[in-house]
DNA sequence: TTGAAAGCGGTACCAG
DNA sequence: CTGGTACCGCTTTCAA
């Protein structure tokens, strides 16, 4: 065989046409197994096409369908359940809707979050993420395409919006902690250029409630970064016995190393986290949080994004997170 | 504003001209931040676009820019920890070559798995995954495509290959067992179409050269999964002092289900998984596993795409697992 | 049934 | 600095 794939130069439909001795619109007929048609000049023109490694080009194609819509997942860290499970949810809904989603992981990396931003705009049709940059710059780079931005405030007019709505949820936590006897209840926040997350706000407000002291550390998203916040915080604060957690991820941190500290868990320490995620439930004991729907989160967004695409500004969404109680607290 | 975006239809490069004044072209300079253009003359362009709504066709960009690259990742479940770290690992590696990666998660059910082959071709360049069809039908639903498949062994000839080979490792662990007093040593395996797994021939040969029977049980990959096998086997088989399992996330459910069922971990059973994820930290005691570098499977995954695309076929891969002691055996 | 021609929305090279 | 023209690879009328 003499002309085999040849790496390098493109074959296009016409080199198909060409070898197969036929005009290159009956290779789109055959190919797209449209009807008007003779069988023998479709199965030929399909041999070649094979025998030549054709393939056509999707953006040709796609020029001039204009279907096919993709929407870029734009996540800080995909070793995160938290993502994970979100991500789950918004594959799960494009897939109904027969969307593509491409996904980029930034490492919560602010260049690579820019630099993602940069390529996103001639890669997909629309945006759901969750950005570390300020509303207004995401604005600029995502010029008019649309995008939901997920458990953020700041963002720009134009945009879907998904708000995390932990109020209740963490007020029930704590009042459970309070009800349980926990007098000493600090927190794992984030660390995000120190300032305190919303959730903190929660947090302090159901203190105050309760007439209780706060008591806050910030802490890395990670199983390590919980496990040396919470060293620190009990090196500050030995006679600790409750932590709230601003995720789940830095909660079974905390909770190793409480363990690790001496602390029982939770005889004489309590632990909540927040996602209750279903990792909660493979650590011993199983993971006491405030839950968020994940996947709802993750279909919610895909929702926005077609309202976006149909020109229409959808009202922000608020899921409300719920305590839950398992073996932590 | 009589002019606001028109949803429906697109705005395309030569509207704005239009309402610039000025031809297409320019449009496109003023676009692209190419030199040759007046400041005043760009300015105006650039407002008119964004007042219009204009947003450049990825298509159209793509067709002439022959450039950019995007590869499918095609995965069972999101949500299975191995499958992630290992998406982690290509999304990394990809994004070193400014590849854009497409995500499919097939829920583990065959019809979506080809409902998903049939669109991939025309929405990337190349595809990685894990994929429980037989290498024919891969290989034509992918006609040309370059493919990479991961821990398979039937794969078409054309396709990249990553194989994972536990041999040593799984000796190693059975070595431990063995070492530690454990005679009788169960294996959870994977549970498809009633073929026992490679891993479990390691198990099995490993048992042999020490001497000891074997005992197996068919789980579902998950943790409820694990968690069911192991019961069953815990009743035929009470007298079992250590398990073997066909992966982490069944090792978890496995553990879980033994304390349950009155034994400690490890004082009077071990447990053992494979894929030696992180996750495996979180639980208590931590679990021993049989590592893969998932990551490096990701990152080697992509680059084989790489020299498909090259017109090269890569050599098979071969990632050795090693054997990971933590708390759990 | 098949071929010719017109675009899909851009970019790039040309002359002006 | 700006406009004209060709062309990227494919689909889709419209004739033949």
């Amino acid at each position: 065989m003499t002309d085999r794939p040849q790496p390098g130069k493109r074959i296009t439909i016409r080199d198909v046409a060409k070898s197969a001795g036929v005009s290159y619109q009956t290779v789109s007929r055959a190919l797209n197994d449209k009807g008007e048609i003779d069988t023998s000049t479709k199965q030929r023109v399909l041999d070649t096409a094979r025998r030549l490694g054709y393939r056509p080009s999707r953006f040709a194609r796609g020029l001039v369908r204009q279907d096919s819509t993709s929407v870029g997942l734009v996540i800080p860290n995909l070793l995160n359940p938290y993502f994970t499970e979100v991500a789950a949810g918004a594959l799960a809904a494009a897939r109904r809707r027969d969307w593509h989603v491409v996904v980029y992981d930034t490492a919560e990396d602010e260049e690579q979050e820019l630099s993602t931003l940069a390529v996103l705009g001639s890669q997909v049709d629309a945006v759901v993420g969750y950005f570390s940059q300020p509303g207004p710059v995401i604005d600029q780079y995502t010029s008019g395409m649309p995008v939901v931005q997920i458990g953020r405030t700041d963002v720009a007019g134009r945009f879907g919006e998904i708000r995390v709505d932990g109020e209740q949820g963490v007020h029930a936590a704590i009042a459970h902690l309070a009800a349980s006897g926990r007098r000493r209840i600090g927190m794992l926040d984030h660390d995000h250029h120190g300032e305190a997350s919303v959730r903190y706000s929660w947090y302090a407000d159901a203190m105050r409630e309760h007439g209780l002291p706060t008591f806050v550390t910030p802490a890395a998203q990670s199983i390590e970064g919980g496990q040396r916040a919470m060293a620190a915080m009990l090196e500050k604060h030995p006679d600790l016995d409750a932590i709230f957690t601003y995720n789940d991820v830095i909660a079974i941190g905390a909770m190793f190393q409480a363990r690790l500290l001496g602390r029982r868990v939770p005889a004489d320490f309590a632990v909540i986290g927040f996602d209750g995620l279903a990792i909660g439930t493979m650590v011993e004991p199983p993971l006491s949080s405030v839950r968020i729907d994940t996947r709802r989160v993750g279909a919610i967004a895909i929702d926005q994004v077609g309202q976006l695409l149909d020109g229409v500004k959808p009202e922000v969404a608020t899921v409300r997170a719920t305590f839950l109680l398992r073996g932590s607290a």
